[in-house]
RNA sequence: GCACGAGUAGGAAAGCGGUCAAAUCCGCAGGGUUUAGGACCCUGUCUCUUAGUGAGUUCGCAGGUUCGAAUCCUGCCUCGUGCACCA
């Protein structure tokens, strides 16, 4: 028989989307729980690293909502950029209809995966209804200054024909296209994200729930430093270059000063004299270089020129020379660095052009000669030959002499950030144009609230060159705002990292007539975001930027976006990321239509933690496909006792209860692993419960129905549609979906004294063997346990969670770990060989830490501990591995346990 | 160089002080069922040993803490990731 999760999965989307049973509401009454995915690029197909992403996403929401919380769960798409631009320039097809055809064949396949979405919030980047919003964002930020236009070198790709953003550089390379990027002198559009650089790094600290690396990686690039700007005299000149350092307790050591090729401060010094042409030549080599030759490591690269002028060191008014060297780079402080023995690369690169140097801190301030050393001196020690300062340690120096440089006005303290300012022009059409009119009589204009959105012209022509923008006359050509006269129209659009910095609150009231609606205050923030590791630092800083910048604009209340951060692993195939190259690539439609969506969300959230890679393994998915088979078997072949409304009273026999309290705990597992998302362990212990479920021969019993139940339940997260469809069969009449999540039984975990005695009956014939063998052995350490799971680990688990409970038991766990912990409880465990922990049978009755009196033998030991109780006490064995003995495993009685 | 993270049985992957010879899945071996294969169901799967059982060695390597360590601490090795002539 085989079991159709295609047509199940069908029959059951039909049924969502007819009761719209996952549309939701904001109510103030219930708790909310926003879960997101970082929304899709529309490339037309889903590839595994989506499914994934949402499988994970989608098991949540399903968790949250069954949990009875008020779950917001959208999607949409992020559907401006290069792809559909490109597309037009190669098939001749409007990038606009491109996305749409895309983002309707992606819906079709999220569809068939069965994800729980609110599809009445869906919507695209590329709705005009989105992005005027994008162009009323720009002009609220244009008129607090946070958007601004200045001229300077930008990052350039030939290949997209655009500029890029500092953070879409990597290595040197273009993000999109690998390509290398140029340098170009542009005027260009800016938001002012340093503004909030501090605030950026600071809140990093509240992201309690945020990956470390990934804090860890926006906090480098924010890259805070305190220094100090010292300046430079340039020797029989005005000029006073500012050297940017966080080490001036090196000052005294400076012999040169290093700028940066493209230091402004080149030009003015070198102009005119004889050193013009050289430093000229010098520069255009370094400009062939590419940044990552230039900045490798060896120090053989490293290549400069002299500059003719002299600095005078304002800490003891020597004359140094002035370089250009490549390892100075312009972006960073002021593009000027004073130079000395005590950095490697300063060290180094005198070492190549015979710069003298020296030395200024030793281990013990003992004075050292540069000169003869082959290294530089990296390390801490005490300064020498630094006038007032020599003697002190160097790092106790250091601020006392950024103090007196600011004094003696030698200097300035300063803090620097790598952070810069968020580039956001592109000369590309397929983005948000951004809202600005040139004017020759009245300059720069925001375009008018009224007159938004903006909207991209449907007649543009896409030839591959230049910005398709420019040549639509009825576009560029328009009037002023202002006077009304004849103006142009910016063509640069904008960055579609501005549309993705604040989509998730768009979703929150997606229809709204405003940027969102109150709503946002209720929803917000995300309380758990997924998503990958590539946007670690570009798409999750420019949204806390946002989140900021907004909020300051008196339009939300929170600061922080984004709660919970998940940065799922990537799949792969045979060990490697799935690429068209590699040819390793499995689409996730085959695996759908052969197996079902459940069987494809199963498996890729049982191989792995969410957080780790994952290897694709076809024999797994196979595998799962079973494993959801035997959970329908498991189902259909008892569904008439499942159904039953009349519990046939059984007894609990000892089996029976060690299935109940086996699905207790299973379903407790489940419930935290989800907590956690780790997901693979939920699916894991659902396996678990379903072999246990299988196994149990009484499945006329309620506590197999229950169990039953609770696993078509627990299952509902991750196989949906067969969890729907088990929960039909069993004559149910409700989704599965919005049933409650089981919830576990403390009590049922562990038996109630009546319970233990009947069965410890079972246990008789065990307990005789074992005295027998209790007699022959001699034993040394030996422990008595009053109920069944009552050992260490418990204890310890009930200590930590269930201090307040009034339940005996646990108060006895809590008297005996206390007594473990007491000196006098230590040193019954280091002196005495055996030593005994007794309760017994009723439990409230004493709790003792006894020893064993090692003249008797055990038997009579036990006969004391008798008298002393006056209660009873059996001896049976512990066995180690008991759950998988068939269940007559606990000792339930006062028992010994014989180490 | 700096900073994170990881190393567990044939493979993947749990466990993170005592229910641990270590969940779960695969693989492998034996048996049942089946015309056969597949599927399904049992059983076993570190070593030695028993009818049940018992004993011994294991969780990258070496030490340490503890009555007790895969789990905590220290050092080392290996592998991944991020940043980087950042002054």
């Amino acid at each position: 028989m085989e079991t159709d999760h295609i047509k199940i999965a069908e029959k059951w989307q039909e049924k969502w989307k007819k009761e719209k049973i996952f549309e939701v509401k904001s109510d103030l009454k219930k708790k909310k729980y926003y879960v997101l995915e970082m929304f899709p690029y529309p490339s037309g197909k889903l590839h595994m690293g989506h499914v994934r992403n949402y499988s994970i996403g989608d098991s949540l929401a399903r968790f949250k909502r069954m949990q009875g919380f008020n779950v917001l769960y959208p999607t949409g798409y992020d559907a401006l950029g290069l792809p559909a631009e490109n597309a037009a320039i190669k098939g001749r097809v409007n990038p606009k209809k491109w996305t749409y055809e895309k983002i309707n064949e992606m819906k079709s396949q999220q569809e068939m995966l069965g994800f729980s979405y609110d599809w009445n919030r869906s919507f695209a980047t590329a709705d005009t209804d989105y992005y005027k919003w994008n162009q009323w964002l720009f002009r609220e930020f244009y008129k607090k200054g946070l958007a601004y236009k200045k001229k300077s070198n930008v990052n350039w790709c030939d290949d997209c024909g655009t500029v890029l953003a500092n953070e879409q550089v990597i290595n040197g390379n273009c993000w999109r296209c690998k390509n290398q990027v140029i340098e170009k002198e542009l005027d260009q559009w800016f938001l002012k994200i340093t503004e909030y650089a501090d605030e950026l790094l600071e809140d990093l600290s509240k992201l309690k729930y945020w990956p470390e690396r990934v804090k860890l990686m926006q906090k480098n690039w924010i890259g805070k430093s305190h220094g100090i700007n010292i300046l430079f005299k340039v020797k029989d000149t005005e000029f006073v270059l500012p050297a940017f350092t966080t080490r001036c307790d090196t000052l005294f050591s400076v012999t040169f000063v290093v700028m940066a090729p493209e230091s402004p401060w080149v030009e003015k010094l070198v102009k005119g004299t004889k050193y013009e042409e050289k430093i000229k030549k010098i520069i255009d080599e370094i400009k062939k270089q590419t940044i990552i030759e230039r900045t490798s490591e060896t120090g053989k690269d490293k290549i400069g020129c002299f500059t003719g002028k002299y600095a005078v060191n304002p800490a003891n008014g020597e004359e140094i020379p002035i370089w250009i060297a490549n390892f100075a780079v312009g972006s960073y402080g002021t593009g000027i660095v004073m130079a000395d023995a005590h950095d490697k690369r300063d060290f180094e690169f005198a070492n190549k052009y015979e710069i003298p140097l020296k030395f200024v801190i030793s281990k013990d301030g003992k004075k050292t000669d540069a000169g003869k050393a082959k290294q530089a001196y990296t390390e801490n020690g005490i300064l020498f030959n630094s006038g007032k300062f020599s003697g002190m340690q160097n790092l106790e120096a250091l601020p006392k002499i950024a103090d007196w440089l600011e004094e003696t006005k030698g200097g300035k303290k300063t803090v620097n950030y790598k952070l810069r300012d968020w580039l956001i022009s592109r000369q590309r059409f397929w983005g948000t144009p951004i809202p600005i009119v040139y004017c020759n009589k009245c300059g720069i204009q925001l375009v008018p609230e009224k007159e938004l959105p903006v909207k991209l012209p449907e007649n543009a022509e896409f030839t591959g060159k230049g910005n398709p923008l420019d040549k639509v006359k009825e576009f560029v050509e328009t009037n002023c705002p202002k006077c009304k006269g004849k103006a142009k129209r910016e063509t640069d659009t904008m960055d579609t990292f501005f549309d993705s910095s604040w989509y998730y609150l768009r979703y929150c009231s997606p229809k709204s007539d405003k940027i969102f609606d109150k709503e946002a205050d209720y929803w917000m923030p995300v309380d758990q975001y997924i998503g990958g590791i590539e946007h670690a630092i570009l798409h999750l800083m420019y949204a806390r930027f946002f989140t900021k910048a907004i909020k300051d604009l008196k339009l939300l209340k929170i600061n922080e976006p984004f709660k919970r951060l998940l940065t799922q692993g990537m799949v792969l195939k045979d060990g490697k990321a799935m690429s068209k190259s590699l040819g390793n690539v499995v689409d996730p439609g085959e695996i759908i239509t052969k197996f079902g969506a459940d069987t494809a969300r199963v498996f890729i959230l049982s191989v792995s933690n969410p957080e780790s890679e994952m290897e694709w393994d076809d024999k797994g998915t196979e595998n799962i496909y079973k494993f959801l088979n035997k959970i329908y078997s498991l189902t259909e072949d008892n569904k008439e006792k499942i159904n039953k409304k009349e519990e046939k009273k059984i007894q609990l026999n000892s089996k029976t209860k060690l299935l109940q309290s086996k699905i207790q705990r299973i379903i407790k597992n489940t419930t935290n692993f989800l907590e956690k998302l780790e997901m693979n362990k939920a699916v894991a212990e659902l396996m678990k419960l379903t072999n246990e479920l299988h196994k149990f021969n009484e499945k006329e019993s309620k506590v197999f129905s229950d169990g039953v139940k609770a696993l078509i339940l627990m299952l509902n997260p991750f196989a949906p549609h067969l969890s729907e469809e088990l929960w039909e069969k069993i004559n149910e009449k409700s989704f599965s979906s919005l049933e409650k999540w089981p919830e576990f039984d403390l009590k049922k975990i562990n038996l109630t004294a009546e319970q233990q005695e009947e069965f410890a009956e079972n246990l008789r014939e065990d307990i005789i063997q074992i005295k027998e063998l209790v007699k022959k052995d001699k034993i040394e350490r030996m422990k008595i346990f009053i109920a069944p799971e009552w050992k260490w680990s418990l204890y310890k688990k009930l200590f930590k969670e269930k201090e307040k409970t009034k339940n005996k038991r646990i108060e006895f766990g809590l008297a005996m770990k206390k007594a473990m912990e007491t000196e006098e409880g230590k040193k019954h465990a280091k002196e005495i060989k055996g030593f005994v922990q007794v309760s017994v049978k009723k439990l409230n009755e004493a709790q003792e830490l006894t020893e064993i009196n090692e003249e008797k033998t055990l038997n009579e030991n036990i006969e004391e501990l008798k008298k002393e109780f006056n209660t009873e006490i059996e001896l049976i064995k512990a066995e180690k591995s008991s759950e998988k003995k068939a269940g007559n495993a606990f000792p339930l009685k006062p028992a010994i346990l014989i180490e």
